[in-house]
DNA sequence: TGTACATCAGTGAACGCGCGTTCACTGATGTAC
DNA sequence: TGTACATCAGTGAACGCGCGTTCACTGATGTAC
């Protein structure tokens, strides 16, 4: 039941329209902002026509939430499969933390293109939203297996708040285009961070970089 | 030397023109957000006119990056006031982390009404930047002259990732617009997470909340 | 104090622009017999 | 296989709307003598 009006294409002519204009849309977000996408400049880089994308789409609104829930439900999907082949029992507390911290800048990093477009958009904002909350649901289960070796008190509200912490900051840091390197800085830091916070663990702790990039690439 | 090309009064009568539409402007932003602000509704709204408008700005831009600085430029001078008020050296250093913790709360809470207002609009982006490392470098200045009470092996990156995962999170749940009681519990997570990753404080570190209370308020 | 003039301030109808949307029309594809 | 017809798909000029901005005009305030 999609909350979508779209008119489904009974030809496969108009399929291929649908497909270019969506692939348009999504080009211009990325290209030139939510700005840059009126109907115009859509049909016109679709090499299609107002007519056409009217036959699909109630109007422009209806297109962007068609869009959000397209962007939002592949990578949704994409991060279930991530965390499924993930055998997270089997690793060390210390990198599975600095693995979810890895994970979060990965997701964070692939949809900063839309992030800021269809978040800005207005429309989708409820959807990015879910998306995060399923992003965080999963990681947070995936920690909260583990309660027995957190240290915190209430393991449930740290580990929700912790992995908050991380993806705010990681979206902040991120929508403002930091170089590579200092990327590597602040997931470095906020993996300490999180260790620090949920487990007891000191300062000293063991690196174990090796392990760690086998089991999570 | 101010970087708008505000036409400045010549008269009294003027001078409360420009008021009106000032405040005007920023009632707007408050109630109906960045769309609802057009000159028509601005002038509506400030009992004047167009013409006058026109007479003081050089646009509707010009106006933004006046409000933009004005409201930044306040609200930094506040900043710095309640910093001076302060006599840091005095605390422990558990309190002062949670206490500037409490601040950047407070500060989040105050501006989060112009904070996507104009921050949305977009011309005002690099003040609002702007403003947000000013009061981060005020604090980390506070927080590094305890350098030596710091167990992280690099306080200078650690203070400022740190100050910066707590606001980047406090932002986030202030634009979401959680109710007070868990804004509570986010602010004593964060101070926790704060006094984790900085010191070497253990979970059962103790709470001093009276003596907290009377420094910060 | 009064008068003439210049400058400042205020007004709102009118304009132009960009945009989303509609619609009358042409062409392509599928279907019934 | 051929023909008639219905439905689907595509086109772009035209429309209406909201907006920022301009401008000709009226009124208020200050100044010179």
């Amino acid at each position: 039941m999609p909350s979508t009006h779209l008119q489904p294409p009974k030809q496969e002519r108009s399929r291929k329209t649908l497909e270019r204009i969506v692939r348009a849309a999504l080009e211009i977000l990325e290209d030139e902002g939510p700005d840059g996408l009126t109907v115009a400049s859509l049909v016109r880089r679709a090499d299609s026509s107002v007519g056409s994308f009217y036959a699909r789409f109630q109007g422009k609104d209806d297109l962007l939430e068609y869009l959000g829930e397209q962007v939002w439900s592949s990578a949704a999907q994409r991060w279930d499969e991530t965390l499924d082949d993930l055998d997270a029992s089997s690793l060390p507390l210390p990198d599975l933390l600095d693995g979810a911290v890895r994970l979060l800048r990965e997701a964070g990093e692939s949809r900063a293109t839309y992030l800021r477009a269809l978040d800005q958009a207005g429309t989708s904002g409820d959807a990015f939203a879910a998306f995060r909350d399923h992003v965080l649901d999963g990681l947070a289960g995936l920690l909260l297996e583990r309660r027995d070796e957190l240290t915190h008190p209430d393991p449930d509200v740290a580990v929700r708040l912790g992995l908050r912490a991380v993806t705010a900051t990681l979206d902040q840091v991120v929508r403002e285009q930091w170089e590579p390197g200092d990327l590597d800085t602040v997931q470095a830091e906020l993996g300490r961070m999180l260790r620090r916070y949920l487990t007891s663990e000191s300062e000293s702790g063991a690196e174990g970089g090796v392990e760690f990039f086998e089991v999570w690439s």
